[in-house]
DNA sequence: GCGTTCTTGTGAAAATAATCACATTGTGAA
DNA sequence: TTCACAATGTGATTATTTTCACAAGAACGC
């Protein structure tokens, strides 16, 4: 219902926010806000509006408050975990990514085909082999899974995950998964992306 | 002019159409480009036409003419030099993930300030001090810059970038860049993606 | 030869998203 | 007290993106 941008930017406010809190900022006007995260304050506001927070027009908004109304939103108070399939290059840049953060997610474990790697902590976080992926979903009632795995194997595991009760996918894999429509998948394509830029940078769309 | 979504697809064309293409397909229809891509088939005929390309209703699209079409819109027939700054994680994910492909894509060479890692190559690429950044990419004529540098650094690199020549970034660091409206900077922010995920696989917005 | 069945290309409509613009309100200076 | 100011919240508007829906045309079976 709230659309994807605006939980998009929600995600990127409160991470803005987060940070000025800590510099021990109090208050904060929409406009400094759309600075932050490059839109505009109308935006912001009716971004805001739409999660339903408050501000004051002389105060602008209280960051602790604001900080707390958007962790309702997005229902996290407390540590997620999550799963991550395929440790190859990308795997493993990701386990480092989310270890190192203060993050409220917690990539619970990792599963490789490979059996150099598997039974064995990488990057902080142990590794299993994937035959026992689908138990480890089950058990542990995990709800999202990291999708890094090779192309050609991506959508046999998404199948996997989403049968053993998986709702949300964060893939990497350079293919289109094939899912129910009650499963949301996001795709981050590498590619794709350094290719948008090539385009743009180019000028001649100008 | 031509929409960011449509350019973005038509990457994607391309990558699905070169699949084909090794598969020995000769020809292909909209609604099978639109499965592969998780679009409508309308969508996919709507962006063809932005470009200028037409297919015949019997045939469908001519799967080595439209790849040719899409390669002269992207404007990169031959390989395409960038370079990347911050050999972390998640440079290094990245070195070897447009190592390993067949993509026009060359990351020519990579910058740090750490200086165990600078003057030696690391993941097939030249790991230069970041000192030399600059110099190296109005030599070059280097267009595009890949900035996987922490946020703290993050601006600083974009403006050394930018003031050198650069005028497109692919930018990883969580940070919103302050740059002119000329320099086209796209975000990929993980954390943001992967609360997205958590978001929507929560199925409280349905 | 003729109707049926696929397509494509595209004008028109619908859905989504972003922006404008202004009434409202507490604050501080005169 | 009163006025100017600066910011919010939001109805209305505009812009962008997606989808619908259908004319047009070749291939195929009969």
């Amino acid at each position: 219902m709230t659309p994807e941008k605006t939980v998009e930017r929600l995600s990127l406010y409160r991470r803005f926010l987060k940070q000025l809190k800590d510099d021990g900022v109090k208050n904060v006007y929409s406009h400094h806000l759309a600075d932050l995260s490059r839109g505009t304050p109308a935006q912001v506001r009716r971004d805001l509006m739409l999660i339903g927070y408050n501000g004051s027009p002389q105060k602008g908004y209280d960051v602790p408050e604001l900080i707390k109304h958007i962790d309702n939103f997005f229902n996290t108070d407390e540590l997620v975990n999550v799963v991550l399939v395929g440790v190859g290059n990308v795997g493993r840049a990701l386990l480092s990514y989310f270890r190192s953060g203060k993050s409220h997610i917690n990539i619970i474990a990792s599963f490789d085909t490979d059996e150099t790697k598997t039974d064995r902590i990488i990057n902080n976080c142990t590794c299993h082999h994937i035959s026992k992926l689908s138990e480890f979903i089950s058990d542990k009632n995990i709800k999202v899974g990291i999708l890094t795995a090779p192309a050609t194997e991506a959508q046999v595991i998404a199948n996997t995950m989403i049968g053993s009760g998986i709702t949300g996918i964060l893939n990497f894999a350079p293919v289109r998964l094939k899912v129910p429509q009650t499963i949301f998948v996001e795709d981050v394509d590498l590619t794709m992306n350094i290719e948008k830029v090539l385009y743009f940078a180019s000028g001649k769309q100008v």
